[in-house]
DNA sequence: TTGAATTGCATAGTGTGCTATCCATATCAT
DNA sequence: ATGATATGGATAGCACACTATGCAATTCAA
């Protein structure tokens, strides 16, 4: 049998490699920057704040990542943290001056790459790639759903199931 | 100024999403296993043979990543090294027989996984978004190239370059 | 043939992502 | 009001990606 695993062939495959590349090609622009505060500046960039919950949630990677990201923002003095009066458990984060300078670079730098990256795509070839995407992101989060049934927490029996 | 920075409308997040969307797939269905190996495994499912910087060219990583990725491979049976009987510095990577079978196993998850993130795509659908990406990994991929000339190695001057 | 350049690999250090847990606070039901 | 549950966040531990270096072996040029 023919086992010519012919990686270009493997929507997995293709999809991480340019999300890779992406990557890199930012984090070329920002000069000792790198591109996981992206969606924090984005999100933040407005001037407003937002907890870590709702960061992660928008950025779509889970809670302790964001919460490393953030950590090391807060290092680099980009974010200040100020306790929420509603819940003490939380915290409402936001860009500090420096933060928003950098974010506005970030920007920039994200607006470049894209422009370079989809350099020679007619805007209909644009739609539909982002169309294409959007189908996949899809699919794979409906599985990551399923997956994550909870084998039917059997703890105590109830009366009525939520769902 | 509106700055509602729309992830949704950004090629980068986009791409860089779904990639981690099929990474995570992936390894739900590998029980234990994790997607590093995954190109090694597609590369040497054969029986044959590559070095280390071999294998990393065949799967655009950087050296350093291979090398700890078979690092990791082999502590967990699934590689071995032969020396190279022409060069010293190099060896000869092969997959176990564990190695093998696992990589078996993953090649049959990468597709299952493939055909669902492409569920509902119709074939000519399925190649455009492969040729999309092909092209954007070309865009970028010049980039970097452009982002590597090395500041002009002044060492010695010579009478002609190669280029 | 010998000195310079190149090549194959290893190591150190960092960032970004994940899962699995745990604590503290809020919220909900009884 | 209290006990169970849910939620916000922190921490530990790992995988995988990168850059920057350094060493040893090979190759190339003079």
């Amino acid at each position: 049998m023919d086992v010519t695993y012919k990686r270009d062939e493997s929507a997995g495959y293709l999809t991480n490699w340019a999300g890779r590349l992406f990557v890199r090609a930012i984090e070329r622009r920002l000069a000792g920057g790198s591109a996981g505060p992206m969606p924090v500046f984005f999100a933040l960039a407005d001037g407003g704040t937002m907890s870590q919950t709702a960061l992660a949630r928008w950025a779509s990677v889970e809670q302790p990542t964001m919460a490393n990201t953030l950590n090391r923002m807060e290092r680099d003095k980009l974010i200040e943290r100020t306790p929420d009066p509603n819940d003490r458990r939380s915290a409402l984060i936001g860009l500090t001056r420096l933060g928003r300078q950098r974010a506005g670079e970030a920007l920039a730098s994200a607006q470049d790459v894209n422009a370079l990256a989809l350099e020679g795509f007619k805007p209909a070839e644009r739609d539909v790639l982002f169309a294409l995407l959007h189908r996949i992101a899809r699919n794979l989060d409906a599985d990551a759903q399923e997956s994550a049934l909870p084998a039917l927490p059997v703890s105590k029996p109830r009366t009525s199931r939520r769902s």
